[in-house]
RNA sequence: GGGGGCGUAGCUCAGCUGGUUAGAGCGCCUGCCUGUCACGCAGGAGGUCGAGGGUUCGAGUCCCUUCGUCCCCGCCA
């Protein structure tokens, strides 16, 4: 028989008595002696197979072990009604074998593979799924994760590419540049005592397209970054990067959107575009920080106002060095939050942890505010706070007051995703995108001031001549991040096309003449040929299919991911290297300081 | 860089205020079994309790050091 292959999910809908070829692992196997079912998997799934003695003569010929590899063909028949599987897409159907061959051996793997009953088996060590994760990669869990990445990835290439966007590569040698995340540097042997930087992203690659007039570029860039790791963050990691002439911040905002909406719908995740923005200043009030999540209300409500004349001292206090009280209405928990962890949890325990002094907390029950200093606060305060935070009956009102109004927001926002994991609130939309602008162009640092998004991007008003603190804190930046759910996941901004913007910049964020030569040197030279406007933005891939599996880390959804420590246990990298090897690159190894 | 959790059989874990020979489930090995699908039944192997040191008559358990790993903060234009 000179079968062509049949995939093991197909075989459900090949006509029955049909003669198939079906190739993968052993998955599980049930002997009965003179019997024997085995489950095959391959990528597409799983089907029963029958061995029986009538047609392959004795099985005890057969070394049959978990994962090895077997090239089985057969006959598909129906099972009678009493032995379907329903819990198996292929289940109504096996295989009846009438050849079978090991094709390869397995040892027994570290940790299970198979999924038999829909089993999940996140809980193995993950130091030790990264150490065999070819294995790892062959649970069909993560290899549907793995195919849902290429679908997103595969959705933004044709969008882009019906957009008129150009997919350019870019170095991955190239040059170190001051500011930002540390770099990754690969020493030259041809060039002594020089070394490349690994990209922290195209940024300067892909302005040059555009002064190029390439108008339009896109890539699915590998970045490098050597900065502490965290859940959503890896050493190297991807970006969809984009950048495009002549486009508007709205416009560009706009075809992001349609982006992620026409992306998001090829994986079965629906968000409606436009998005919500919030500019950086009310997220900041709001939400506490400028990754809002969405998903959920308890939007920080700022009532300093109503307590101007307030006779509670701890308010009054607080307002009259310039402090603030905010807070926001938890619905319909009243019933759930007793006293006893309002007060001697949330107030006492919580809020401080977060760095907060203490909670204000109130009930609405029957049209009533109550709680332990609701005596202190005149009718009018308590009118006008259940109207500013449209209290029902069964909301509880929480309010924080500090003499930092930062604080307060900052406190309240954290304490709200607190709340958001404690009481388990069930989120109104799965997802929840929204834009935050209007970010500040620089924030102070130790050194003096930088640029809170990068040194590339365009002030909302130009830069004068000599521009004074207050210029520098209050101007806004044509700058944007796109939030998925509380997480960025992107952001982008309108460049400086103007050279001598660009120069003003990078003065005003303290580089030198000299630096700006060297590190700049070409790029400020390429502004002054004709170079377009521009702007553009990255989004980070890996959050984006992670938040689309919601899986704890992004270290789920990369095929071979470093783990906390940078570290690949797999390939046991960073490794080593021979002293010829550093000969070669004028390269010697100090021990590490003391 | 700071803080926290974890480390016991191949895997996931239990092991109390320190006390005989350290357990369970799954997996693995052997045998039996013709309709199972988390097959079943019978038997078996498998442990330097991460490592080193200390306290103690006695340490998986207490203390110190160290290694590994995960999480939070710093950091991440």
């Amino acid at each position: 028989m000179n079968l062509s292959r049949t995939y093991c999910r197909e075989t459900a809908t090949v006509a029955l008595g049909t003669d198939v070829k079906i190739c993968g692992w052993l998955d599980t196997m049930r002997d009965h002696g003179h019997i024997v079912f085995l489950h095959l998997r391959d990528i597409s799934g799983v089907v029963q197979v029958v061995l029986d003695p009538e047609s392959l003569g004795d099985l005890s010929g057969f070394k049959l072990r978990s994962e090895s590899v077997l090239i089985v063909t057969g006959r598909l028949r129906n099972r009678t009604e009493d032995t379907v599987n329903h819990k198996l897409h292929t289940g109504k159907i096996e295989l009846f074998a009438a050849s079978l061959e090991i094709v390869n051996d397995s040892e027994t793997p570290p940790f299970a593979i198979s999924e038999r009953d829909g089993d999940v088996l996140d809980d193995v060590d993950e130091d030790l799924r990264l150490r065999y994760r070819y294995l790892d990669l062959r649970r069909p869990k993560m290899q549907a994760s793995l195919i849902k990445r290429h679908k997103v990835t595969k959705a933004i290439r044709d969008f882009l590419s019906d957009e008129r966007f150009i997919e350019v590569e870019t170095p991955v040698l190239t040059k170190s540049t001051p500011e930002g995340a540390r770099d990754y540097l690969v020493p030259s042997r041809v060039h002594h005592g020089g070394f490349y930087a690994l990209p922290q992203s195209p940024q300067l690659f892909k302005q040059l397209l555009m002064v190029a007039g390439l108008d339009r570029y896109f890539q699915i860039a590998r970045c490098f970054r050597d900065e502490d790791l965290r859940p959503t963050r890896q050493p190297e990691f991807t970006q969809v990067d984009l950048e495009t002439s002549f486009m508007t911040e709205n416009e560009i905002i706009d075809l992001v959107e349609r982006l992620l909406v026409t992306t998001l719908a090829s994986v079965g995740v629906t968000v409606t575009a436009p998005f919500p923005r919030i500019s950086y200043d009310d997220a900041m009030l709001q939400y506490g920080n400028d990754h809002p999540d969405l998903r959920y209300d308890m939007c920080i409500t700022d009532v300093t106002h109503v307590f101007k004349n307030t006779q509670y001292n701890i308010f009054k206090g607080i307002i009259q060095s310039g402090g603030a009280i905010r807070g926001f209405a938890i619905r319909g928990q009243s019933a759930r939050l007793g006293k006893n962890i309002l007060q001697n949890e949330f107030a006492k325990n919580v809020i401080p942890k977060l760095g907060g002094k203490g909670l204000t907390w109130m009930k609405l029950e029957n049209g009533e505010l109550l709680s332990n200093i609701v005596q202190f606060f005149s009718k009018e305060e308590l009118d006008e706070i259940v109207s500013l935070l449209d209290a029902k009956d069964g909301d509880v009102l929480v309010f924080v007051a500090d003499r930092n109004p930062g604080l307060v927001s900052e406190i309240l926002g954290k304490f709200r995703l607190y709340l958001v994991t404690y009481l388990a609130l069930v989120p109104t939309v799965l997802f929840a995108p929204c834009w935050v602008t209007d970010f500040p162009m620089f924030e102070k640092s130790d050194t003096g001031w930088a640029a809170m998004h990068h040194p590339f991007t365009q002030p909302s008003s130009p830069i004068p001549d000599s521009p004074d603190d207050a210029w520098m804190s209050s101007v806004k930046a044509k700058a944007y991040d796109i939030v998925l759910n509380g997480v960025e996941i992107g952001g982008g901004s309108i460049r400086n096309h103007r050279v001598d913007q660009q120069e003003r910049l990078f003065k005003l964020l303290g580089l030198s003449d000299k630096d700006i030569d060297e590190k700049f040197g070409f790029f400020l030279k390429a502004l002054r040929y004709g170079a377009p406007p521009h702007g553009g933005l990255a989004l980070g891939l890996d959050r984006l299919v992670s938040m689309i599996l919601d899986t704890p880390s992004i270290r789920d959804v990369i095929a071979f991911p470093k783990n906390r420590m940078a570290y690949c246990p797999l390939t046991q990298a960073p490794d080593h290297v021979s002293e010829s090897q550093l000969t070669d690159l004028s390269l010697s190894i100090v021990p590490p300081k003391a």
